[in-house]
DNA sequence: AGCACGCCGACT
DNA sequence: GTCGGCGTGCTC
């Protein structure tokens, strides 16, 4: 067909086709016609305008050509091709199939998570102009453009159909595509600054006092504000061993007051600047644009890259602060060397501009940012450059595996394990871990896995082999540990040295730092008032009708609540049993916690932080701050206080029970509460206070708790999960997850059933127990049953996804399932 | 995803 | 008698 292409008068042209992916959930593609003036411009991967339907106009991309004009039906005409080349390369699109069998979704659903709005112009896309858009390039515009741009002014905002209206013309892609181009306006999108920078203020001694004579008549000019005094003295002091000197150090540290630092800002001595600072890692991690390995960071980059020549996967296990970052920089290095690219991926709340600042003083504008909360121009700029090669290194959360990356050669995914890589709500329900283990393979890459607590899935494949495994369990530099101590309930217990739930021990280290003026964290793994109740006569406790787990009461709501599935009910006062009214609290909840303590600790100002305190908008963010700032001293809370916070003035941790925390998942959270927060209490303890760590624990968990402080836990903790047959979490091996969603629940618990049944009949036997589906909310489905059958029996992966493809027919067939989804993730190959 | 078509319940 | 609910089917 090809050599048809010249103009040449004699020879008929053949009227050409494409098959296009449109941005839509539909399983299909559908197939124009190529108007003849349009022939020398398709491309598979460009964008085409077509109308779909009565009326709506979509950015289609091509997906095929050929030149058989389907027999079915007469194929519309495109209307017109917006790209002068292809916006995605053929790779891309062989990602996107994968993740579309994959994770069983539609090609459109892909292309709606894989591209930047601006790509994705419909007819229903609003439009906005651009807030500085200068005027004199304004009188650069065609009349067209110029008159969208008046009605933009006086409507503030236009769909694309109004724009049709507007100009009484039925195709606006292009001009719309180039006033984008231009920046003269932008599709909207909803802004979400979900994670809002945090800034802090830092001091710097203004530049008139740089060298030691005029810094000495500095000083003596201050001689009769002495608290100036010190605080200048304080800065100097401070300014010898590190560069950035944070406004509540120097306070700290000068003991001189908010008066005196105020007045010597208002005198032009000391200057303000407020600077985005990480939330996870702190001020303190500007490294220098050179820097050493130590002797173990070199051993494990030399490890790294002798795993790479047999294994295309390795995973890095370092503790915290052990200095995984450098590592990674000297790998990205090392690519870059040789002209290739790097993609580095972050879970969303660690991608702060810290790291990226990092990342820059090293490769400076080769570095790329790529993040969901970006605005579209950033995003598109960051495709384009990815395109072109500009970019060398892309920095991105989860939706970067998308871009239409040159010369990948290695995959950084640091914090493995984090589960936020795992796009949940809306389809494709990719995991970007695994996709990006995907993209590795069809670039020949290499994928180096980072994590302090690797997910155990991933862990396993080290382990056997699978993946290369490198361990770095040194920490880099003066990352001191807290002291930790384990305060034994049971001994406490016996020597009545325990208030509620409290031991004495940890009672006087709150009470001490309380009385210094330092905070404590305490963390509890169980949200509500109390994990069960129990009647002490007859033994009955209160279950989820749906979920057979027992409900937990909640003091804020009066209400017993099922965690699993959101069932709520009024609690009880009378056994509904034995008619008993001796109802007994089991256990401690972190509302619990907090009662308690301010009881016991009256001094203490406690705020609460678990997913009760933080269902409004934002309450997050104002807990946290709030804390920061010391509007309170104790910080009580489930795993979600160790959601990478850096907290200067805590110097105390302590865990209530580690022994509710051994079992799978809380295990879990315990490890990574534990690694985070004894960071968090041992960078106080740089600061000349030790941080302490009190976990409070029977005797016979000693073991296993030591194992975690150590580090040492993995392979405990794997032959744990072998020994228990966990039932209900996954198999650290392979891992198939299964969700139903139904907007009705019945309907949705019939789909749960049903599909139970299908499996149990193509597996034969039993694979799940009758499953709870949520009405808005998704939960997912461990089947380690059956992924044993999978493992013993060799029953092979594909005969899983058929069956499970052959269900999601049934249902479709049997019109029950509208809302249902089944979802498989295994390793991605 | 939209949008039309169509078939049953409370209303001007 | 109609308005409007959303169930179902179709879009090249």
């Amino acid at each position: 067909m090809l050599e048809l292409q010249g103009d040449t008068p004699f020879v008929e042209k053949v009227t050409m086709f494409v098959d296009v992916v449109l941005p839509l959930a539909i399983s299909k593609t559908y197939t124009y016609r190529v108007p003849q003036l349009l022939r020398e411009n398709i491309a598979v991967g460009k964008r085409v305008i077509v109308q779909f339907g009565r009326s709506k106009l979509y950015a289609a991309i091509i997906f095929a050509i050929s030149d058989k004009a389907p027999e079915r039906y007469e194929a519309k005409y495109i209307i017109d091709v917006l790209d002068d080349d292809p916006i995605i390369t053929a790779s891309q699109m062989h990602l996107w199939e994968w993740v579309r069998d994959y994770y069983m979704c539609h090609l459109g659903e892909v292309m709606q998570a894989a591209l930047p709005t601006v790509f994705k112009l419909a007819s229903e896309t609003k439009i906005m102009a651009t807030a500085d858009f200068p005027v004199e390039e304004r009188a650069a515009l065609t009349d067209k453009e110029f008159l969208i741009l008046d009605a933009l002014d006086i409507a503030g905002e236009l769909k694309v159909s109004d724009v049709v209206k507007l100009l009484g013309q039925k195709t606006v892609f292009p001009l719309l595509k180039r006033l984008l181009n231009k920046g003269a306006v932008l599709v909207s999108e909803e802004l979400r600054e979900r994670y809002k920078t945090k800034l802090k203020a830092f001091i710097l001694l203004n530049t008139l006092f740089e060298n030691n004579e005029e810094k000495r008549l500095l000083l003596e000019s201050l001689n009769r504000a002495p608290k100036q005094q010190d605080a200048v003295l304080a800065y100097l002091q401070l300014a010898k061993r590190q560069t950035h000197i944070s406004r509540s150090e120097l306070l700290e540290v000068s003991g001189c007051g908010q008066s005196a630092l105020k007045a010597l800002i208002e005198k032009g001595i000391f200057l303000v600047e407020e600077r985005a600072v990480s939330r996870i890692f702190g001020e303190e991690q500007l490294t220098e644009t050179t820097f050493a390995l130590s002797t173990a960071q070199q051993q494990a980059y030399e490890e790294i890259k002798q795993q790479f020549l047999s294994k295309p996967i390795v995973l890095l296990h370092g503790v915290t602060a052990s200095g995984k970052t450098q590592l990674y920089i000297r790998l990205i290095e090392e690519v870059l060397a040789a002209g290739k690219t790097v993609l580095y991926l972050l879970p969303e709340i660690a991608l702060t501009s810290q790291i990226v600042e990092r990342l820059r003083l090293h490769f400076g504008n080769a570095v790329g940012v790529y993040h969901s909360r970006f605005n579209d121009h950033e995003r598109v700029e960051v495709w384009q450059k990815v395109l072109n090669g500009e970019i060398k290194v892309v920095l991105g959360a989860r939706s970067a595996v998308f871009l239409p990356f040159q010369n990948l050669e290695l995959i950084v995914v640091d914090e493995e394990h984090e589960v936020s890589f795992k796009q949940f709500d809306p389809a494709p329900r990719y995991h970007a871990r695994d996709t990006a283990i995907y993209l590795a393979q069809i670039h020949k890459a290499k994928v180096l896995l980072g994590s302090a607590t690797p997910a155990i899935e991933t862990y396993y494949n080290a382990k056997s082999g699978k993946y290369g495994l490198v361990e770095l369990m040194q920490r880099y530099g003066e990352s001191i540990l807290p002291q930790i101590e384990i305060a034994s309930l049971k001994d406490h217990t016996k020597n009545k040295q325990v208030s509620s739930y409290f031991t004495d021990v940890l009672l006087d280290e709150i009470k001490n730092a309380l009385s210094k003026k330092e905070q404590v964290i305490l963390f509890q793994n169980r949200r509500g008032y109390t994990p069960m109740l129990l009647c002490r006569t007859c033994g009955y406790t209160p279950k989820c009708t749906n979920c057979d787990v027992s409900l937990t009461f909640h003091k804020s709501t009066g209400k017993l609540h099922c965690h699993y599935c959101g069932f709520k009910e009024e609690v009880i006062q009378v056994c509904p049993a034995c008619g008993s009214t001796h109802l007994e609290n089991k256990g401690f909840g972190t509302e619990r916690i907090e009662e308690e303590l301010s009881v016991l600790v009256p001094e203490a100002k406690i705020g609460r932080l678990d997913l009760d305190s933080t269902r409004g908008k934002d309450s997050f963010e104002r807990i946290i701050t709030d804390f920061d700032e010391q509007r309170f001293n104790v910080l009580v809370g489930t795993q979600m206080v160790a959601k990478g916070l850096d907290f200067g003035k805590v110097t105390v941790i302590g865990i209530i029970n580690a022994d509710t925390l051994i079992n799978y998942p809380d295990f879990r959270a315990f490890e990574r509460s534990f690694s985070l927060l004894s960071q968090v209490s041992g960078r106080a303890g740089r600061r000349n206070k030790m941080g302490k760590v009190i976990i409070q624990a029977y005797a016979t968990q000693h073991r296993v708790l030591e194992q975690v402080i150590r580090h040492d836990y993995h392979d405990m903790f794997m032959t744990e999960v072998q020994e228990r047959k966990h039932y209900a979490y996954p198999p650290f091996y392979r891992l198939i997850k299964i969700a139903i969603k139904h907007k009705d629940q019945q309907q949705g618990h019939a789909c749960a059933e049903r599909l139970g049944i299908a499996l149990k009949e193509a597996f034969g036997h039993r694979v799940l127990g009758p499953e709870i589906p949520l009405i808005s909310r998704i939960r997912n489905y461990y089947l380690h049953t059956l992924l044993l059958k999978v493992e013993r029996d060799g029953t092979s992966l594909p005969k899983v996804k058929k069956a499970l493809q052959d269900t999601l027919l049934l249902f479709e067939t049997n019109k029950v399932n509208k809302g249902a989804f089944v979802q498989i993730d295994v390793d991605p190959y």
